[in-house]
DNA sequence: ACCCAGGGTTGGC
DNA sequence: GCCAACCCTGGG
């Protein structure tokens, strides 16, 4: 067992970052990773290479210490490269407070988000699996069914006599016992049948993610909705955590509630023109301003104020 | 015991 | 475009 230590500090990116508000958002990337003792645990795939990650921080724009676990010999600039995706820290966030500053709408909005950034899926595909996941579900229950999942599915990696487990690849996931009434035990209920056959679409074309990777945003979307389970809410929610699509403004019932009330003097609107205004008038900066309207909503109390009286 | 809601999507009209 | 139905767990 090989294992190694480095350290992200603040300087070696633009803006603010804080991994527990990135990590506990509730973002349909994944779950939030496993935590133990201050610190949080995954297994990243590098070139094939399984390496357990322990990250910590102790607060805002605090040095992140990251202690790593492995079977090979792995360069940690890997590791180090893999980090700053799935946390966006080659971003430069310091665009998103600027807009949110120079835009009245928003002023309050920054305050609230501190140090909150993307959370994308190390695999696109368990982005997709999640994301399709989420819909009609509350957080804490499609989170909980994708760690049993891969629990019970995964490649497991045993550190100092502890299992850790990777999301299954596709070709685990349409070969799982009974497939549809299996995935049924994790709780997922009807969306099970959306999961399987969402993941033989995939299967069955060349390289689907490359694919993605390559469209543009509006491209992306129109061949990622075709997929079962997967409509306008989840298909903004994986390009922009699975395919990191900064354009993609998920809408959901929170998003349309806040949107409509900060720029539709509360009238009510559709979920798409609500799509469409939001790429329109925030551009790339879309996807950050949903991300912390929700978060924002959550937290300033205004979810409470927005809820319909019956 | 019953009812409701959860970061929606689907299929029917 | 609008509307009911979809599964299922946790909480009133």
């Amino acid at each position: 067992m090989i294992s190694g230590h480095f350290t992200i500090e603040n300087n070696e990116y633009f803006g603010d970052f804080d991994l527990s508000l990135t990590m506990n958002s509730g973002q349909t990337s994944q779950p939030p990773w496993i935590y133990d003792n201050s610190k949080y645990y995954e297994v990243l795939k590098l070139d094939d290479v399984n390496v357990l990650v322990e990250v910590s921080q102790e607060g805002l724009n605090e040095d992140v210490s990251v202690n790593y676990y492995s079977d090979e010999d792995v360069d940690c600039d890997i590791i180090r490269d893999k980090l700053f995706h799935i946390f966006d820290l080659n971003y430069d966030i310091t665009e998103v407070y600027d807009y949110l500053d120079n835009n009245h709408e928003l002023k309050d909005v920054y305050k609230f988000n501190k140090g909150l950034r993307l959370f994308k899926a190390q695999f696109p595909y368990e982005c997709i699996i999640s994301s399709i996941c989420s819909a009609n579900n509350s957080i804490k229950r499609w989170t909980k069914s994708i760690s049993d999942i891969r629990i019970a599915y995964g490649e497991e990696v045993k550190v100092n006599g502890k299992k850790y487990h990777l999301f299954p690849k596709e070709e685990v996931f349409v070969d799982l016992p009974d497939t549809c009434e299996g995935l049924k035990a994790f709780g997922v209920g009807y969306r099970s049948t959306y999961m399987i056959n969402s993941t033989e679409v995939i299967l069955s074309e060349n390289d689907y993610h490359k694919t993605i990777d390559k469209l543009s945003y509006y491209q992306a979307f129109n061949k990622i909705s075709q997929l079962e389970g997967v409509g306008p809410k989840v298909a903004d929610c994986i390009l922009l955590y699975g395919y990191n699509k900064h354009e993609a403004y998920p809408v959901d019932v929170w998003i349309n509630r806040i949107t409509t009330y900060l720029y539709f003097k509360g009238e009510k609107a559709s979920n798409k023109k609500i799509m469409s205004f939001a790429q329109e008038h925030f551009g790339e900066y879309a996807g950050y301003i949903q991300l912390y309207l929700f978060n924002y909503a959550r937290l300033s109390g205004l979810t409470e104020k927005l809820k319909p009286r019956k």
